[in-house]
DNA sequence: ATCTCCTTTTGAACGTGTTCAAGTAGATGT
DNA sequence: ACATCTACTTGAACACGTTCAAAAGGAGAT
């Protein structure tokens, strides 16, 4: 897919519709102050009472100057997901090097996605509102948000792949993503739990990962495997 | 609850942060000019590119005066959220009084859910967008709208009841809350179904109904039996 | 009629996200 | 040194959601 390319003024090239990634030294440097100070005010008061005004003061640049290098406001929030996907993926890596049975591998990377996210919790529901939007570029369904998504189905993958599950290859091939729509489910129940450190939301899955775990090696006893197999066929087609 | 009053203007008390209910009937009829006027530019021309000065204009009043009826722009949407959902409990409830399978009567009350959504699926986000905060009252598990909930929970009750699905009992008392939660899945997918005519939200439907019937039906063969215990002993638990 | 008290309506602002034409600056070539 | 090309920056403007003080209705009571 080859993006539509507009000559910008005195001769830029920028996607349409886009905002130009940096192209030297110190538009990184700009830029890098433009996410640094939103996601110290967000933190501060908030999304919503962040103005793109306040954002721009703070990075010491010009309010146009903000929209260079950020589509929309909402664009900014992908640098909190970003920050905790990573620690994330960091923790969960850890997890899994010494992990071997499919249900620890499989707990720990939820765990630690409720440890990577506990600091963000009160903000979550302000961002998980807007990334529930379809339309939106922050929806975790969205095309701008594929990387992050893949990224995110290649733990799952990994916590599968080193594990001592068995269960019908088509069932494991589509596995991590199944875990993933799970853990979509996680975040939400976490985002809705009140319960002191989210206590509620551990619980969840310290229950449903030993429950997914059985009903994975259900799969290969005979008249469980059809609807196994069903299961399979819907979720590719619905895929594709 | 008792929700704070202030004095406004010359004398009408008015709900902190609430547009006031119309007093007289000349007030209703404004009300209703601008809600009906609202939805006919939202299905016209979308929700985003529908200005709150056309709608004003459209019902023949001024800005302001739109205003006080109505919160937020955000807030006309409740209006087609009301309409649909009435819409959809009297066609749910059509079919229920003439198919006897289970599959086909749940089959029927999604169906009917699609059906009764198509013509607001463009504004369906931005809805969606407002319910997916979860300190929102538009939230579907939050307090205020536990009526609607109920509502909707009962609708499934009704699809279970009247059919031939055999199940354990414990099974059988969880299942319309747990095919309501499919229903939850179901708007999820559909909201962000761009397929021409939500196509593959119905075949989502086409399909996954026989896997829940053949699935339910499992729970009674042992070896199965024991995770659908512990499923349902979850849910329980966490719905405390 | 006039007064009083609410309810409704208005039009003009205000705040904020976003856009844009024009200007600056640093590198590169001559 | 100068010109040029391109990446970057700016400040002003625009559109639209939202607010507000003030004016206009209108239904009794006097």
């Amino acid at each position: 897919m080859t993006a539509k390319v507009l000559p910008l003024m005195t001769g830029n090239l920028r996607v349409v519709g886009e905002p130009a990634s940096p192209r030297s030294a110190r538009g990184e440097q700009t830029k890098a102050a433009i996410v640094s100070a939103a996601l110290d005010l967000f933190k501060e008061r908030g999304y919503e009472k962040t103005t793109m005004r306040a954002v721009a003061d703070a990075a010491g640049v010009s309010l146009g100057n903000a929209y260079y290098y950020v589509a929309t406001k909402e664009h900014l929030i992908q640098a909190f997901y970003d920050r905790m996907s990573e620690a994330h993926t960091e923790a969960a890596a850890g997890v899994l090097a010494r992990e071997k049975t499919f249900a620890r591998r499989l707990a720990g990377v939820y765990e630690t996605f409720l440890d990577a996210a506990e600091p963000y919790h009160e903000f979550a529901g302000k961002f998980f509102k807007n990334a529930a939007e379809p339309t939106s570029p922050l929806s975790p369904f969205s095309p701008e948000s594929a990387p992050a998504r893949e990224a995110s189905i290649g733990i799952f993958r990994e916590a599968v792949r080193g594990s001592d599950v068995k269960a019908p290859a088509a069932v494991l091939a589509e596995l991590p993503e199944l875990l993933w729509l799970l853990h979509m489910g996680v975040v939400l129940f976490w985002v809705h739990d009140t319960s002191e450190g989210q206590q509620r939301s551990r619980m969840l899955v310290r229950h449903a990962v030993p429950l997914v775990d059985r009903l994975v090696r259900l799969t290969r006893v005979p008249g469980v495997r059809g609807v196994a197999d069903d299961v399979i066929g819907l979720v590719r087609s619905l895929k594709g």
